[in-house]
RNA sequence: GCCCCGUUAGUGUAGCGGCCCAACACGCCACCCUUUCAAGGUGGAGAUCACGAGUUCGAAUCUCGUACGGGGUACCA
């Protein structure tokens, strides 16, 4: 087995395919990378799939959907290069079996054939006496061919854990300090299944020494098993990595972030028209700090400030609506042509076929919306009256305390002014801002009254990008065509 | 139960012994700008820094205790 050779920093992400990834395992990836990439070292994707029981089809892709689309890269893993392979722990069995047989031979590991009906049992009795319910050392002192017979007899068996019986363990966070815990509070766990497979103690010690990782950064929740961890390296003959904890993200009720706060799966984000860049820039926010004023982050950014004395130590709660103004000031930082690709996008995803235009007519709409979204799904509906009128309702058209008749006479005289402009050619909204400006002044009513009018015939609502832009690009024509049509409705 | 970690405005964070009766951002309110909605600008409300002791000339910052929250205690990760 690998000692620790080289300073380089290789640290990695290890989900388990259970499901679809979440935003704190996501978060945690994005911290091992920002580490990675600010220190020119390796980040590496490992897949702990030892639980094939849980283990859910589709999620590893997902998970690599899930870091694609968010842009952290990794240099090493399962469809990528890397000579510390396999990167899925499933097709690394041979690497436990060996440090199996090694804790074995050393007299620091022993086999246990206790069913799990009958573990279930003594902790239950456990219970009932009052006392803390836990492995109780049944096989720890029966000699190896005991154990080796009931074995070859076809009992379950599995491998666990000689724990000194007393003395502590100490380790330093690399955030939290030091961290001290008592061996005699700690059970003689398993590290082999009876399904020959190591649980993620065993084989998460195995795989982070071969593939010599440097730093580990990992989930607050890890904190308790560290002492397994530590104690693992050392009867291995093998130089622990150092750790980091992070702290949990919560939802707005302080539990366990999940579905019922929202979307949940990284690939529910993806698809509800929120940026990468964004939600990287807001996921780093929480648990992270730069240390200073600035909170609207680039990648670049995250990587030149990213250290350990930055992140928090304390749970952080998850507020979409943060979230929601970082997607909008990121959307407005966008240059248009990458936004009009992505509204194109949409479009082709979208049945109408009316939606289908040419992208000329984008580039002069997008900058029109851009100041106004926090959300890429937010385009469609404001840009779609430019494509497809929906007439609006009878009780929109309305201007001040007007009435009818004399809302037709204005939007009349309107249309036959239009008419006129139409012979000008280059006609900008310059021109078509005069003309109603002049108009509205002529009649006397209020700017707001009165283009409020123009604007819900036009656009068939009451909010829209700014009118005059908007009737430029749409075209006098059909201007005034939507006009007569509120006229007929009147 | 036992072990471990944590606790600064509603939320995320800054603060590392005096500059702090606490700063920035989101959210909220008001005003300004304005053709609607946004965006932007200005201002405001909102925290006895969980609580209690101690150390110190001086504590949000150091120490201890309490309360509360969370994590772990699996042949789950």
């Amino acid at each position: 087995m690998n000692k620790k050779i080289s300073q380089e920093v290789r640290v990695r992400f290890a989900p388990s395919p259970t499901g679809d990834p979440h935003l704190g395992a996501m978060r945690t990836a994005l911290f091992n990378w920002a580490f990675a990439r600010k220190n020119g070292g390796k980040f590496i994707l490992r897949i702990e799939d030892t639980d094939k029981k849980r283990q859910i089809e589709g999620s590893i892709e997902n998970i690599i959907e899930g870091l694609n689309w968010l842009g952290l890269n990794y240099d090493e893993g399962p469809d990528a290069r890397g000579d510390y392979g396999p990167y899925i722990q499933s097709q690394r069995k041979k690497h436990y079996v060996d440090a199996v047989n090694k804790l074995l031979d050393d007299g620091n590991a022993y086999m246990c054939d206790l069913s799990p009906e009958e573990l279930e049992k003594m902790k239950e009795d456990q219970k009932l006496q009052g006392k803390p319910p836990g492995y109780n050392g049944y096989s720890r002192n029966r000699s190896r061919e005991d154990l080796e017979e009931s074995k070859k007899k076809g009992l379950p068996i599995v491998v666990r854990l000689k724990v000194p019986l007393s003395g502590n363990i100490e380790f330093n966070d690399l955030r939290r300090g030091s961290m001290k815990f008592d061996l005699s509070k700690i059970d003689d766990f398993v590290i082999l299944k009876a399904d020959g497979l190591p649980t993620y103690h065993l084989a998460n010690v195995v795989d982070d020494s071969s593939m010599l990782i440097s730093h580990v950064l990992r989930g607050e929740e890890w904190i308790s098993s560290t002492p397994k961890h530590l104690l693992l390296y050392k009867f291995l003959g093998l130089e622990p990595p150092s750790f980091v904890h992070l702290p949990l993200i919560f939802g707005k009720d302080k539990t366990k972030l999940s579905k019922r706060h929202g979307a949940s799966s990284i690939i529910e984000y993806k698809k509800s028209g929120l940026l990468p860049e964004a939600l990287v820039n807001y996921i780093a926010l929480l648990g992270w700090s730069p240390r200073n004023d600035k909170e609207v982050l680039s990648y670049k950014d995250i990587i030149d400030n990213f250290d350990f004395q930055g992140l928090s130590v304390s749970p952080s709660i998850f507020d979409p609506e943060k979230l929601s103004w970082l997607n909008g000031v990121h959307i407005r930082s966008m240059d248009n042509e990458t936004l009009i690709k992505l509204t194109q996008n949409k479009l082709f995803e979208e049945p109408d076929d009316t939606y289908k235009l040419d992208s000329n007519k984008l580039s002069k709409i997008i900058p029109l919306v851009k100041e106004r979204i926090k959300s890429i799904d937010e385009i469609l509906p404001s840009i779609r009256f430019f494509f497809i009128y929906t007439k609006p309702k009878r009780s929109i058209i309305k201007c001040g305390s007007l009435s009818s008749e004399e809302i037709k006479e204005i939007l009349n005289k309107l249309v036959t002014d239009l008419t006129v402009l139409l012979k000008k050619n280059n006609i900008t909204h310059s021109d078509i801002e005069k003309l109603l400006r002049d108009n509205c002044e002529n009649l006397g009513l209020k700017l707001r009254d009165y283009l409020g009018l123009i604007r819900n015939c036009i656009t068939g609502a009451e909010v829209s990008p700014p009118l005059f832009e908007s009737i430029e690009v749409l075209g006098i024509e059909e201007s005034v065509s939507r006009i007569q049509d509120c006229i007929n409705i009147l």
